[in-house]
DNA sequence: CCGGCATCTTGACAATTGTCAAATTCACGA
DNA sequence: TCGTGAATTTGACAATTGTCAAGATGCCGG
């Protein structure tokens, strides 16, 4: 492991407040690798070996039923995944691949486990990682439930109009075929979402997202935090 | 709260584990009540002033945007909810109201949280109520996203089976329009779904469920461990 | 036991979403 | 720069799901 991912995972919520034994006994048996794209890391179903921890590039989480796929989340530097799996040490429900070339620091599960056993403050970041995991994922469920596909799309793009201090024009964080996974629908249907949407202030060439009115977009989107803010 | 309410909690994992002190400083501000049926017990957007627990009764977790509504899991006796609110003293992202008579426990959240800070065997039992919830709405997100509805249908009723020691014939745990909610449909599609199964070994009278061929149920529905296992 | 009301079911229809095939665009390596 | 293959878009169509209205059923209180 590169000596200069330490201190970038220590400074993690995860880990910040672990005793410095701890935090050793943790990278003692880590090891650090780098992945070209369109990796498999894991499968669905596996038991949980590692921790995982995106130190930069970036992960899909997926699953798979019955010859369908479906894309669950992103998950970007610098945060870790399967934490769940790894604490209750049961098998993965998600399996994960590299979407580009991406640096993972790979976390014995069972150092830490023995590791929450022993690390009081360790145990307390756990909760609160593994509570604002649930929240997340609480919020997806509404959000594919309550919404339909148009306004997912709406509601997804002004998030990241948000998570870009506002932007107004901003790039797309992944290709359309993906994003129409995690959407809940097909790639054709996401082409129609976004010609359906011009009429209410959006454009999406390519990967650039360009939002011509946001009222209107705000409008139909209606977004609201107990679904789509995703700082509480 | 009555005397002999306080074993029943006490035996919860999320409370087995804990310091007698701790669990006293628990209880000592929280009491119990008794609500009649379709009582509104929280609302979305709340502050999380209390985590509850459910001593008999039933308690329905719903969430609502724009209009529409949807029923997102039921609560039976004898467990908690809202827990993951309470520890990050944020707001609920889901409702709550009774569906049945319903004696519930009330734990101040601040009493909680300072438990929480305090007592390490109560932080890390909480740790294993989170993950498994977490576990939970992930399993329901792709069950969501995967699944039609009729095969949501056909899982739903296996699951039920199975948690009935495998019974071939028994009651639906909750009336049909809640079921069509939870299952993200309507009521009339539920209908529908009902009746298409019928040929795959399904039967539903009012709320009597009777598989009268598993193996061809099964051969639809596909029942996967890592949707529809809710013990793993 | 009956009436009234909510739930459930059914039919007809509409909207949404998915499927398949073909055309177009785009990205990347030779 | 060009060619190749993947990604995206489009069109035509089908399947799924939702909506509305009406009728049937079931439950509960008087």
């Amino acid at each position: 492991m590169r000596p200069d991912d330490i201190p970038a995972i220590r400074s993690l919520d995860l880990f910040s407040d672990m005793s410095e034994d701890s935090f050793h006994d943790l990278v003692r048996g880590a090891y650090m690798q780098t992945f070209p794209p369109q990796v498999d890391l894991i499968s669905e179903g596996d038991p949980a070996d590692f921790l995982y921890v995106v130190v930069s590039g970036s992960v899909e989480l997926y699953a798979r039923w019955n010859g369908r796929e479906t894309s669950l989340s992103t998950v970007r530097p610098i945060s870790t995944f399967i934490l769940a799996a790894t604490i209750k040490d049961a098998p993965y429900l998600m399996s994960a691949r590299t979407t580009e070339k991406s640096r993972l620091i790979l976390l014995p599960s069972q150092d830490v486990r023995d590791v929450f056993e022993r690390d009081n403050a360790f145990a307390r970041a756990v909760v609160t990682e593994l509570a604002q995991c649930y929240r997340t994922v609480v919020k997806n469920a509404k959000n594919l439930k309550l919404r339909t596909s148009i306004e997912r799309l709406a509601n997804y793009v002004l998030r990241w109009s948000a998570r870009n201090g506002g932007a107004t024009e901003f790039e797309l964080a992944m290709e359309k075929r993906r994003l129409a996974s995690f959407l809940g629908m097909t790639p054709e249907n996401l082409s129609r979402a976004i010609k359906a949407l011009r009429p209410y202030g959006l454009e999406i060439d390519g990967a650039r997202v360009r939002i011509t009115n946001r009222t209107d977009l705000e409008l139909l989107a209606k977004p609201n935090p107990l679904i789509d803010d995703f700082t509480t």
